[in-house]
RNA sequence: GGCCCCGUAGCUCAGCAGGAUAGAGCACAGGAUUCCUAAUCCUGGUGUCGCAGGUUCGAGUCCUGCCGGGGUCGCCA
């Protein structure tokens, strides 16, 4: 139960009343009329603007209009009271009783707590990571990874039937680059003396040689052959090492827990010929001329020059300029082949397409939104989501990194080191279009002053009180029956109800951060709701009555521990929703 | 020059898709801590929400224009 649209329908029927009466017109519109938390504890549970919204067409004074409604309020059993306040906010204090029984539901509802049935089962797209297959995942991928995975995860609780997607570029000069890299390095192995120069311009990583190692134990029909420089020869070599980087970073995926349900090859899309159905497509709507650009302002390119080309007309989409679509050699440029691709994953069904980029391709998006306007004749959206960079600090300085000289931080260097729950979690403590700062040494300290921890610790301290239960009433029956049927009005300290009133926050919580695609917001609730888990059991210190435990009061300690387990149960989901595994005991 | 993102407390950042007196952590200051259930706890915020207009009953939030920082701008992906 989302309990603020409980009670925004509790609030429509006392409007639909009032306008049954006359006191609001019959046609009135409660479609802005909200429920939400104050801001300010000390207002109350809930407030609604009803009465600011309406009054105008009700010709009456917003204060007014919210007395009667709040008198319609006041008649609910779940109602403890109702004030209007300020300009003629309505706030509500709901009863107790209210509050209690959601433990109850909570526990009942277990991981499913919280999951949101808005999207309806509509499919939607989600393509993250999609690095190119010239070398292996850095850490600035492991970001738009994680928060790939964690959005998809999120969207799928929220209702939406997800695909996870990795485009594959694997077509293109970059794949020939890669293919030159391989000879070479085969001919070093073999003993050949390659002067460094000759690896100018070529991808420089380690797992290049690596590939080239495993390249020469290949059976000599499959092998490419180092001293060929024959297309079809370039062409396995190609292949091959692209198949060999893909393989290593669906391993490095898999090390941080990411399976992708569908990886789209860029080459397998031009050579069925997707890329010219697309173009025809475009070209037969009227929307490709040959056409001239303006050269850029600013910085012109030094080998800049004037030259007819194919060009999308993107400006009737809302983009700036056209965009061309073939580059001087006749080849596809890579929007060509990207608009196919969009344009495939439409056709496969989604209607709602998101993609998760870099930053350095901000610039990209509005041709982008453009192309999947036009070539899925507006019904599909296309929302890009930025992912800003991650700085690695290592004893307190910046880690410099090095795409040239080779020296990048892989995904897989920093999972071995911190473990991929660490790195799933702190990606996603921030905004993905604010710039992520990642401490070795603050993401693995033990205390309160990091996050995953803190969270992981409230899970596992709410497993420890059913351990401690076991060792000091070991007859108690702590099974979901018994839980679910406690005595939850019992359940009266300040501390019990402020931590089930957040609890019954998850669902608007995973509503909001699904509809907002922001994942980080449940970052923030499950660090909310173990602080206050946290503090309450604190308090038990300084008051024993407040404890969990309570030998002198069976019905009183089921009712707390029921508690307990719901804090558990949602702190566990959102950890999940993360993909991070929630921790029973801290080691 | 065009476009995109960002600008909130000393620092790092939230701000619930317009709501009441703008929050958290760090840092800093004061206090508690031979109590206990596992990694301390409590208290303390006078902020030009970059600036200026606009829309609205109401703007940190939406619109416009400036200022500052970053990114990007045909034949890279």
């Amino acid at each position: 139960m989302n309990v603020f649209r409980h009670f925004r329908d509790q609030i429509a029927a006392v409007l639909a009343a009032l306008a049954e009466a006359g006191v609001l017109p019959a046609d009135s519109d409660f479609g802005r009329v909200t429920c939400e938390p104050p801001r300010d504890a000390a207002h109350g549970d809930m407030a609604t603007n009803a009465a600011l919204v309406l009054a105008k067409a009700a010709g009456t004074k917003p204060r007014d209009l919210a007395g009667k409604i709040a008198e319609g309020l006041r008649a609910l059993d779940s109602v403890a009271a109702v004030e209007v306040a300020g300009p003629g906010f309505i706030n509500i204090r709901v009863a107790d009783r209210f509050w209690q029984d959601r433990v109850a539901d909570i526990l009942a509802a277990g991981p499913a707590y919280g999951d949101a049935d808005f999207g309806q089962g509509e499919p939607v797209n989600v393509e993250f990571t999609s690095a190119n297959p010239t070398g292996l995942l850095h850490i600035a991928h492991a970001r738009g990874t994680v928060f790939g995975d964690a959005l998809a995860a999120l969207l799928e609780k929220a209702g939406y039937a997800v695909t996870r997607e990795y485009y594959v570029n694997d077509w293109g000069g970059q794949v020939d680059i890669l293919a030159e890299s391989l000879l070479k390095r085969m001919r070093q192995l073999q003993g050949e003396a390659v002067p460094e120069a000759e690896f100018e311009g070529l991808y420089p990583g380690r797992e290049v040689i690596d590939a080239a190692e495993a390249a020469l134990k290949l059976p000599p029909g499959e092998r490419p052959d180092p001293m060929s420089g024959s297309d079809e020869n370039r062409a396995r070599a190609g292949e091959f090492a692209v198949g060999y980087m893909m393989d290593r970073i669906r391993h490095d995926l898999a090390a941080l827990g990411v399976r992708h349900d569908v990886f789209t090859s860029e080459r397998s899309l031009v050579e069925a010929g997707a890329v010219d159905a697309a173009f025809a497509d475009l070209e037969g709507r009227g929307l490709i001329y040959t056409g001239i650009l303006e050269p850029p302002k600013g910085k012109l390119p030094d080998d800049w020059e004037e030259r007819p080309q194919s060009l999308f007309r993107a400006t009737r989409f809302g983009d700036a300029t056209d965009r061309p679509l073939k580059k001087s050699n006749g080849d596809w440029t890579y929007f060509a082949t990207d608009i196919a691709y969009h344009q495939d994953k439409a056709k496969r069904g989604a209607n709602r397409l998101i993609d998760v980029w870099g930053a350095d391709h901000q610039g990209y998006i509005p041709r982008m939104t453009a192309a999947v306007d036009a070539v899925t004749r507006g019904t599909a959206t296309l929302d890009v989501k930025v992912i800003q960079l991650v700085r690695l600090i290592r004893d307190g300085t910046v880690v410099k990194m090095s795409k040239r000289a080779g020296n990048v931080v892989t995904v897989r260097d920093v999972v071995d080191e911190v473990g991929k729950d660490v790195v799933r979690f702190v990606m996603l403590t921030r905004r993905n279009d604010a710039p992520l700062d990642f401490d070795f040494a603050r993401v693995t300290e033990q205390s309160k002053d990091n996050p995953v921890f803190y969270v992981q610790y409230a899970h596992a301290r709410s497993h420890s009180v059913f351990r401690q239960t076991k060792d000091v009433l070991p007859d108690i029956d702590t099974g979901h029956a018994s839980l679910v049927n406690a005595k939850f009005g019992t359940l009266t300290n300040e501390g019990e109800l402020s931590l089930i009133k957040k609890l019954t926050m998850w669902p608007r919580v995973i509503e909001s951060a699904a509809e907002t695609h922001e994942p980080h917001r449940i970052a923030y609730y499950l660090y909310d709701i173990a602080a206050d888990f946290h503090a309450h059991w604190n308090r038990g210190r300084d008051e024993p009555e407040l404890r969990f435990v309570r030998p002198d009061d069976l019905p009183l300690t089921l009712a707390r521990l029921a508690l307990v387990k719901a804090v558990a149960t949602v702190i566990a989901s959102g950890l999940v929703l993360f993909g991070v595994a929630p921790a029973e005991e801290m080691r």
